[in-house]
DNA sequence: AGCAGTCAAGCATTA
DNA sequence: TAATGCTTGACTGCT
């Protein structure tokens, strides 16, 4: 149970070391059921390049962009892309499992379970089951995830948090093809991990941690606490190992506007901010995105951190 | 080729 | 009242 040997590090949807491999999109308004088949081809065939990379690399720990299949969930997507990319769907899903790859998904801030607009709400559920189908159809087990926030506060976070317990927990509304995958994650500024915590006593729903949203959120919990807590939310058996976002803060010096960039993501990892977490974290286990801008650059440097912390 | 405006979707904060 | 930030980047049309 020495630390170093359960963690897989990883970093989200970007790989900048190989050429174009970017998750490709377009523009709504050029939209042809071809572009998206030919967007949709060599999106898979990046992911599987950068998986390759990732397992040469020993990252093992991957988020997959929710821009695989552009506008999955948009009206004007009739296609059958679960039919159409089966194989190639299967294949990456075979890939990660014969890796041991572990897999997140993030859809973006339009998901709100919370939200009192019924049409948002639907928006939000047809998101998601798009993300699950991607993971379905890679037929991975239920420890690949898809990761969102709580929503929105609308003036009254308890109503809020009630408005997500109640949606989560009406199963006319929520399936468990997306039950099996959803996890929450707290944020920076709304829902805290004591609201996460709150969320997870009524439905059982596993949390992610981010420990950069926690330094700049929270009741005043000492990071170990805070995670902690997290991680006994996950049922290990079947959700797997916990997972934790991590980052720390953008300090450029000397911007021209002097503002403060706290919300913003570093460029690059700091090292030494990063060992200390793992030194404050020591002997517990869970996997670890980091949520840093140079992306597989940065998760290198932290798997190198860890090894000889581990040592 | 390079630039600037813009991009499906929500919410909260700031200017 | 409008712009910005969030995982922010990259598509697009114009020069």
């Amino acid at each position: 149970m020495g630390l170093g040997f359960g963690i897989r590090i990883g970093y989200p949807c970007i790989n900048n070391s190989i050429p174009h491999t970017s998750p490709s999109t377009f523009r709504l308004a050029s939209y042809s059921e071809n572009k998206l088949v030919q967007t949709v081809k060599g999106n898979l065939y990046h992911l599987a390049q950068i998986l390759k990379y990732n397992v040469k690399n020993n990252l093992l720990f991957f988020r997959i962009s929710s821009d695989l299949i552009p506008f999955a969930s948009h009206p004007i997507c009739k296609l059958d892309w679960r039919a159409l990319f089966q194989s190639e769907l299967e294949q990456i899903g075979d890939y990660i499992k014969q890796h041991d790859i572990r897999i997140s998904m993030h859809p973006d801030q339009f998901v709100i379970l919370n939200s009192p607009n019924d049409v948002i709400l639907k928006n939000s559920i047809n998101e998601l089951t798009y993300h699950c189908k991607i993971l379905d159809t890679m037929r991975l087990d239920a420890t690949a995830k898809v990761q969102i926030h709580v929503g929105g506060a609308y003036g009254n976070k308890v109503k809020a948090i009630d408005r997500f317990v109640n949606t989560y927990n009406n199963d006319s509304l929520i399936d468990d093809v997306i039950k099996r995958r959803l996890v929450i994650e707290n944020d920076d500024r709304l829902f805290n991990i004591m609201d996460c915590l709150s969320i997870n006593k009524h439905t059982g729903i596993p949390i992610v941690f981010d420990c950069f949203h926690h330094e700049l959120y929270c009741n005043g919990e000492p990071l170990k606490v805070a995670l902690c807590g997290a991680l006994l939310t996950w049922n290990k058996d079947i959700d797997g190992s916990p997972m934790v976002d991590y980052s720390s803060s953008n300090n450029k010096a000397g911007r021209k506007d002097g503002k403060s960039r706290k919300g913003k993501h570093a460029e690059t990892i700091n090292a030494i901010l990063f060992k200390k977490f793992l030194e404050e974290t020591e002997g517990l286990d869970f996997d670890i995105i980091l949520e840093i801008k140079d992306k597989e650059k940065s998760a290198l440097k932290g798997l190198k951190k860890l090894k000889e912390f581990g040592n």
